[in-house]
DNA sequence: TATATTGTTACACC
DNA sequence: TGGTGTAACAATAT
C-alpha cells in the first residue's frame, strides 16, 4: 500500500481543518461529481449544522423543525450548476435563485457515493476499489446531512465537531453574506500582489508574520498548515514581527505563497488529519511538509530538529536553523 | 477530567 | 470612535 502516511494516524488534538488546497480539492471533485446532478430529497440528521439566511451563525444554535423542514423543501428538486469555492467556503449554486454555502472548518467531509461504485452490505453502501481509502460504511456516526440524487448518487456531509456548517442562502441575499464578503484577495488570482499582501502592515506593526497570514481580511484561505511551509521556504520564522521583516523577505513570503497552495492542490491536500477527497481517500500532501506536524523530526534541508512555539493561541512549527 | 484543535465573535483597551 | 489584540466558544476523542 503507498498512499498511506504515519502521520495520518495523529490523535483527534492534532487534526488541522481543511484549507486553500484540501477545500479546492474537494470543490473541484464535486463540481465534476454534482453538475447537473438533481436532488430528489436531503435527510437532516443533525439539524445544528445547518441553516438558512444569510446571517452569520453563532456559536450556540440547533435550527428547529421548521427551519428543517423548509431547508428540505427548498432543495427538493433542485439542479446544482456550478460548485465554487472563496477563501475555504464552498458555494454550491443551484439551478432555483439558491445558493448553499459550505464550511468545513477544522473536520468537516463530503463523501460522494455513485451506486455503481457500491455494493450493498449489511444495510448499508460501501466504497468499492479504493486501496487509499479508510473502510468507512455511510451514513457513518458522524454523517449529519445526505443528499439523495435522482440517479440514486449520494451525497454525505460528515462532521465529528460539528464546527462545520451548510447555509441555504437566496440568491437575493448573497450579498449579505458577510464572510464573503469581508475576505481579502485569493491568492492565487492574478491580482493578488506583494503590495496587497503589505497593505496593513503599518497599522500593525507587532503582529507576527504567522498570524498576518492566516488573517482572512489580508488573503483568503490560508491557515496553520500552508502558512508554517509558505514561511519555511521564505526562510522566515513565525514569530517574527511585521516591523521586523525586511523588504526582501516581504519579497521571498509572497513568492513562496502561489507554490506552496499549488503544490498542496497537486497533492490533492493534505491528510494530516481527518481531510478526506470526496470519495474517501487521503491527500497526499502530508508527506511534502517541511515543517507542519513535524516537531521534533529532522529537517528535509538541513537535519535540525524542528520546533514548534505557541503564536496567537496556535501552534507554529518551523526550522531553527533554516528560518531567521 | 483536562486538553487539543480553528474560525468567529464578543469585548476590553488605546 | 474605530481599529487592534485577546480570550472564549463550539464538540469530541483521547
Amino acid at each position: 500500500m503507498t498512499g498511506i502516511h504515519k502521520t495520518q494516524f495523529l490523535s483527534p488534538n492534532s487534526f488541522p481543518m481543511p484549507e486553500l488546497p484540501e477545500v479546492q480539492t474537494v470543490v473541484s471533485e464535486l463540481n465534476r461529481k454534482l453538475k447537473n446532478r438533481i436532488i430528489k430529497t436531503v435527510e437532516v440528521r443533525a439539524s445544528k449544522v445547518i441553516a438558512i439566511g444569510p446571517k452569520t451563525l453563532p456559536n450556540i444554535r440547533s435550527v428547529g423543525p421548521k427551519i428543517v423542514k423548509k431547508f428540505i423543501k427548498t432543495l427538493k428538486g433542485q439542479k446544482v450548476l456550478s460548485v465554487k469555492r472563496r477563501a475555504k467556503l464552498i458555494i454550491i449554486d443551484l439551478a432555483g435563485p439558491w445558493t448553499l454555502l459550505v464550511h468545513l472548518k477544522m473536520t468537516g467531509q463530503f463523501i460522494f457515493e455513485d451506486r455503481k461504485l457500491l455494493k450493498k452490505s449489511k444495510g448499508y453502501y460501501r466504497i468499492l476499489n479504493r486501496k487509499t481509502a479508510p473502510k468507512i460504511l455511510h451514513p457513518a456516526k458522524h454523517t449529519h446531512v445526505v443528499f439523495y440524487f435522482s440517479d440514486d448518487a449520494r451525497l454525505y456531509f460528515n462532521d465529528v465537531r460539528k464546527f462545520g456548517y451548510m447555509k441555504l442562502v437566496h440568491d437575493d441575499e448573497i450579498n449579505q453574506v458577510r464572510e464573503l464578503a469581508e475576505f481579502g484577495p485569493e491568492p492565487l488570482d492574478k491580482i493578488f500582489t506583494l503590495d496587497l499582501l503589505k497593505r496593513f502592515i503599518k497599522s500593525r506593526p507587532k503582529l507576527t508574520i504567522k498570524q498576518y497570514l492566516m488573517d482572512p481580511t489580508v488573503v483568503a484561505g490560508i491557515g496553520n498548515i500552508y502558512s508554517d511551509e509558505i514561511l519555511f521556504h521564505a526562510k522566515v520564522r513565525p514569530e517574527r514581527k511585521l516591523s521586523t521583516i525586511k523588504t526582501d523577505e516581504w519579497r521571498k513570503i509572497f513568492a513562496a505563497i502561489a507554490p506552496v497552495l499549488k503544490k498542496g492542490i497537486a497533492a490533492k491536500g493534505s491528510s494530516v488529519g481527518d481531510f478526506v477527497r470526496t470519495d474517501g481517500s487521503w491527500g497526499q500532501m502530508g508527506k511534502f511538509h517541511y515543517v507542519y506536524g513535524r516537531k521534533g523530526q529532522k529537517c528535509k534541508v538541513c537535519g535540525t530538529i524542528i520546533k514548534s512555539l505557541k503564536i496567537g493561541g496556535r501552534t507554529g512549527s518551523f526550522c531553527p536553523r533554516c528560518q531567521k
